[in-house]
DNA sequence: CGTTAGCACTCATGGACATGGAGTGCTAAC
DNA sequence: GTTAGCACTCCATGTCCATGAGTGCTAACG
């Protein structure tokens, strides 16, 4: 792979992505000045293709790149177009701004990611079950049920209704309130372990409300089907050539729709934190062999709480997708923290 | 307009809902037994035409209804097409069993109306303002911002968080959120008017909270753009040949994307309560004029709450969406009407 | 030996044209 | 009022061909 190849494939990819055309030996040879003929330049592209970094959609058409070669145009030839300070203030001041309501920041997040890459933004708002418990506030419905509001350290707002086992009266759940707050307050749901909940069972003094308590934990730390998806842009995904055909956008959307078949391909992505680049064939899924992902992990503290991406085809303008994604992540991390009060 | 014209409109309609292809005169002769022959059939066509109940694609093909041929049928020829009391006892089962949790019901409801259907179902939540307060619910979160967790009649549970003007201890919090309670309960959003909110004024010891409260009451009430819209099986608008095209498909989605606009031409439509069919051209919005709407509307008591509904080409299987629109509705009503506590 | 010019070959694209079929409208006969 | 017959229209489909972009190969060149 000498320097020569690297710059063809480059030039390739780059014209590609921008014309979403084949192109062929002329083409590069006129738009990127390499010094070299057209002859020369076939030789070296069909070297390429026997590297498998370019393909042939048909004899006597121009090159594309394949997977191998996307991936190595990620890896080594791209450079990431850096973005300006300005726009990061932009982004912490839209995210401070709806800074009370977390799903509108999480909303928000998706609108803006869509808006600066025209892709597809998917975000996962955080796990509550990964963030630190502000408190949790217990309210009477009636007899038989309870409202139980938890509030997480980043001011994520999350309630269940629980159906009562047998009545309670109002100071009885105000008095085992109090009691679960006291013990709860700072901790993750994924930490309330077994041994907390004994110690907690010992010195609640009606052993009856000990089971109500445990339902209303799992509830909450259980929900991880409710670890939500939100997406933006979807329409455009339809100004892709690529996806031109309503067949294939179909199958793309109706996967796009299953929100745990998204959110399981999402966390298994981003078990590594950082900026992710997927591309093609590397997903999981086969509706997904036509994309590329640009992932991102946004955290709080040091924690990874959730991810924000873009999707588009596999000719996707990756440098202006990562620098983008990464901006954003950072910014709502960066924002997540801040609010973020820390334990006393 | 004779009873056989009208027979022959029916048949056009019905052949066309099914094929989505150009009717002719023989194919009528042919599948409905009228027992007289073509030629006759095109006459009485042309009759039809000239009254504007069909139209003809271009010249040379068959006929196709018109907007005020629909109409027409929906108004007139449809029989609509009853539902089972076992359907709606199943219905009604799906939803007593997410009786908890609102936002699941209303998801449930676009999901079950799109499974029924087959078309894109739409659902607007109930508007806070028209659903009588249950319970409303203050909790600190830190020195200058509450939590305030509004519970209105139908279970409908919404939280706002209130940054305040100046900080406020959490005893102070207590007994104002226990004075609110009492004023509010049982009334709905919109009832609370200024004579009321003056009596509360003159009641609350520390005047500076008042301020808080209305700002509070203002967001909650003042949240109609909170009148959220929910969606189901947009996927089943590609399964209509009408939206083969990419371009049209698009202006659709992007079109039902905007969920103040949707929202908004649906409370117009719904001014009426009941069952409403709106077909093409009879639409507010270009976005729309290739499309039927069938909506109802679903309420608490007697009171009107929100809307549910199909949205599918004019080529639409009304009788069907009719009838599973209307059973929908129906059983939301019914459900959301038991789970209303009367107030004592 | 790498580079280049030349040339034959391949293949998708799009226009021109013929063909078939479905459907209409009209007229005349029943 | 109804029907059969017929000429006419128009879309959809398929074929053919010209065009053009692009390749691979070979032979010449520095």
């Amino acid at each position: 792979m000498d320097p020569r190849k690297m710059r063809i494939l480059q030039a390739v990819t780059d014209d590609y992505i921008n014309t979403a055309e084949p192109v062929g030996s002329r083409t590069i040879a006129r738009k990127y000045g390499l010094g070299v003929s057209p002859a020369t330049i076939r030789n070296e592209m069909s070297d390429l293709e026997e590297l498998g970094y370019l393909e042939q959609p048909h004899t006597s058409a121009g090159r594309v790149p394949s997977d191998k070669g996307y991936r190595f145009y990620v890896d080594v030839l791209m450079d990431p177009a850096e973005i300006g300070p300005e726009v990061r203030a932009r982004l912490r001041e839209e995210f401070a701004a709806r800074r009370q309501v977390m799903e509108q920041m999480i909303h928000h997040a998706a609108r803006l990611l869509s808006v600066m890459t025209h892709y597809t933004a998917v975000v996962v708002a955080p796990k509550t079950s990964e963030t630190a418990i502000r408190r949790l506030q217990l309210t009477p419905l009636d007899e038989m049920n309870v409202l139980a509001v938890l509030v997480t350290e980043p001011g994520f707002v999350e309630h269940h209704v629980i159906e009562l086992a047998s009545p309670m009266d109002e100071a009885t759940l105000q008095k085992l309130g109090q009691r679960l707050n006291d013990y709860l307050v700072g901790k993750t749901p994924k930490e309330v372990n077994r041994g907390l909940l004994e110690r907690l069972r010992e010195d609640l003094e009606p052993k009856r409300l000990y089971d109500e308590t445990v339902e209303l934990l799992m509830r909450s730390v259980g929900s991880r089907c409710e670890e939500r998806v939100y997406f933006d842009g979807t329409l455009h995904l339809f100004e892709q050539p690529e996806f031109r055909d309503v067949e294939r956008a179909k199958a793309l959307l109706g996967f796009l729709e299953q929100e745990e078949a998204v959110s399981s391909m999402l966390s298994e992505i981003s078990r590594r934190s950082g900026t992710q680049v997927t591309i093609g064939h590397e997903h999981p899924r086969e509706e997904m062999y036509e994309c590329s992902m640009v992932t991102a992990t946004y955290h709080v503290g040091g924690t990874v709480v959730g991810t924000v991406g873009v999707v588009g085809p596999t000719r996707m303008e990756y440098s202006k997708a990562v620098s983008a994604v990464g901006a954003l992540a950072d910014s709502l991390s960066e924002v997540l923290t801040q609010m973020t009060r820390r334990p006393a």
